[in-house]
RNA sequence: GGUUCCGUAGCUCAGUUGGAUAGAGCAUCUGCCUUCUAAGCAGAGGGUCACAGGUUCGAAUCCUGUCGGAAUCACCA
């Protein structure tokens, strides 16, 4: 039993004893105690005072009275208006600090084999072009929000769709065609999704110019969009992919073979990681039997022009293409193939999709589809929609070549951490492989805490002319913190020091340790919640705080010159278990820590 | 125009189911390295929580309206 349930729990049979009343739980709030109040934990007394019929204070007086007298745990109590501050022993924090927390394992709650399974989308790429800040952002979060479901003792099966076909792929392929002149990654020493994206953005181009030819003309744009040469050049090749064209498939397979070489260097450098991907090019049929079945049903309906559409009107939402009039398939079509298919292989139990807000509406229409055609699952499907990235000027727009770069600010970062460690001179004399594994932690930990930090559910901005920071809430200064630590434990072996420490009734600590072993004591609780939240931002901004307060508390505390043998263990044992904790937050955010920095 | 989301210090962000005097970092200014890593620590200034009402013991948080911004409503993905 926990702290607070178990204090919850004795405050209820105070209640009852002294008000002979029974009070549910949720009325029993109690918070941490605000910093510049005496105590540990604060019982917020006003929902409490229909029962005791008193005044706040003399609630608070009375709660708190009793509570000191019968509760072990509670060693002193002050009050302040209506807030009843309870001070807990300190041999609880102390004991908690030898028995949990400096074990390994300390933060993780087991997964038992009949768990909830969870499975998580996320990454999602389209195979026309290389990732960029927003994809950064969709795979840092997808990934660690894995990690800290399985953490909160769930089973996770962390998947990826790859939008290896349609349209957009098409337009890259037509390009390379025309102005390709044969051109490959090895060729141009280019990666390969720079290389396709490069010819996505010449497609792009080229169509722009004869839209503008076709105005000239004294044609209508929207028309002129439609009637464009290239455009149905396009179209034209994505059916005769559908129909297995074996030219169009051979370019197909290989364009898309120079992109997944691009991306498995670009997910390798991120850290991230797939159980199983899935590529719509083998889904979409799915999807489209489905579609076409539920024609028959009459869940969907057939316009003249062939083309198939879901009417959701009544659900205050409009109509919704499935079925192109060519007979080609929708991203729509698509996704409803692959979440099937998902739940035959896997019989989730609860289905995740990490992509952005701006597709809100598509998973909101996903969700009433599969619903529609009779899928009792479709109700486990949640949308974790997260915000975008933007810059200073508004949102990045590929073509007007304001998109950041995935390799290109890694590569930034990885460099700017380079240069301050040099200028620092905090790395000589250490083998030069071992320092280039050090600023490549640091530089990727400083751009994966600083998108990790932000609320998912929150659009951040990006400023590419102000690099990311290095000093204050940021990654690397908790990277620092764990070096620091690391070096301190280095010393105290060296000395033969023990880490080893049992509480005696006379141990006193000082507050910031006191404060240091609440903070320590609260991680599990933080996983749960940030699991709860499928929220890094919890865990990224409570190793933050857990470094903060570890830097002070190592400012005006000595620890391996420590002479009292038991003091000195408890630092020790302390350091240690700080250590452990921002390893293990940091670790379920991607980022690494050093050993020195 | 319909729908949805957002608005907290100069900037980037925290702020649990409504709880105490709204917090960090950056930037600015001031101190602290002969002592375990100064990528650190301590301090100062900086706020009409967009605005106006409402709900109640109590509102940045919930409700309504106004203003400002974003997304979406495609035979794009």
């Amino acid at each position: 039993m926990s702290l607070q349930q178990q204090l919850t729990a004795g405050i209820q049979a105070c209640v009852k004893k002294i008000y002979s009343a029974d009070v549910p739980e949720n009325l029993v709030q109690i918070q941490q105690t605000k910093k510049e109040f005496e105590g540990d934990l604060t019982l917020v007394v006003f929902p409490l005072l229909r029962v005791s019929k008193k005044n706040p204070e003399q609630t608070a007086q009375e709660i708190g009275a009793y509570l000191s007298d019968n509760e072990p745990l509670v060693t002193g109590y002050n009050v302040i208006k209506g807030f009843l501050n309870l001070v807990v022993d300190e041999k609880y924090y102390l004991q908690f600090l030898m028995d949990y927390a400096s074990k390994p394992g300390f933060g993780y709650s087991p997964v038992t084999p009949d768990t909830e399974l969870y499975m998580v989308e996320y990454s999602s790429p389209n195979t026309n072009k290389p990732l960029h800040l927003g994809h950064i952002r969709n795979n840092l979060l997808g990934w660690s929000v894995c990690e800290i479901i399985k953490a909160s003792g769930k089973k996770v099966v962390k998947t990826n769709i790859v939008n290896d076909r349609g349209i957009h792929i098409c337009k890259s392929m037509l390009a390379w065609q025309k102005w390709g002149n044969q051109a490959t990654p090895e060729s141009t020493g280019k990666k390969g999704d720079h290389l396709v994206g490069d010819f996505y953005v010449k497609f792009d181009l080229e169509y722009k110019k004869e839209i503008a030819a076709l105005i000239a003309q004294g044609k209508s744009e929207e028309e002129a969009a439609k009637t464009a040469p290239l455009i149905l050049e396009a179209q034209e090749m994505l059916r005769k992919w559908e129909s297995g064209d074996l030219e169009v498939r051979s370019l197909w397979q290989t364009m898309n073979e120079w992109v997944y070489e691009g991306f498995d260097v670009t997910y390798q450098r991120l850290g991230i990681d797939f159980d199983k991907i899935y590529y719509e090019s083998e889904t979409y049929a799915v999807g489209r039997s489905t579609v076409l079945g539920g024609l028959d049903r009459g869940v969907f309906y057939q316009r003249e022009d062939k083309s198939v559409w879901v009417d959701l009107t009544g659900e205050g939402l409009d109509e919704k293409i499935l079925l192109r009039s060519d007979g080609t398939s929708v991203y729509m079509t698509q996704d409803i193939g692959t979440a099937q298919l998902r739940q035959q292989d896997y019989d989730f139990d609860k289905m995740i999709y990490v992509v952005g807000n701006e597709q809100n509406y598509h998973f909101k229409v996903l969700s009433l589809i599969l619903d529609r055609l009779n899928y009792s699952w479709a109700k486990n499907l949640f949308h974790l929609s997260y915000g975008m990235v933007e810059l200073p000027e508004g949102k990045m727009k590929s073509r007007e070549g304001t998109v950041v770069d995935a390799d290109d600010l890694m590569d930034e970062m990885i460099g700017t951490a380079r240069e301050m460690a040099n200028e620092l001179g905090k790395l000589e004399g250490i083998p030069s492989e071992e320092q280039e594994a050090i600023f490549q932690m640091i530089g990727l930990g400083a751009l994966k805490y600083f998108i990790l930090k932000v609320d998912p559910t929150k659009n951040m901005t990006f400023n590419p002319k102000e690099s990311i920071d290095f000093n204050g809430n940021t990654g690397p200064f908790i990277q620092y913190t764990h070096a620091r630590i690391q070096s301190i434990l280095r010393k105290a072996a060296e000395t033969g020091a023990q880490a080893t420490f049992t509480p005696a009734a006379n141990t006193v600590i000082t507050a910031k340790e006191k404060s240091l072993l609440k903070l320590i004591h609260e991680f599990p609780t933080v996983v749960q919640e940030a699991a709860k939240n499928l929220s890094p931002a919890l865990v990224a901004n409570y190793a933050f705080e857990l470094a903060k307060e570890y830097n002070q508390f190592y400012h005006d505390h000595i620890i391996v010159q420590e002479t009292d043998v038991s003091t000195r263990a408890f630092r020790l044992a302390l350091t240690q278990t700080c250590g452990q904790v921002i390893k293990t937050a940091m670790g379920l955010l991607g980022i690494e820590v050093p050993e020195r920095m």
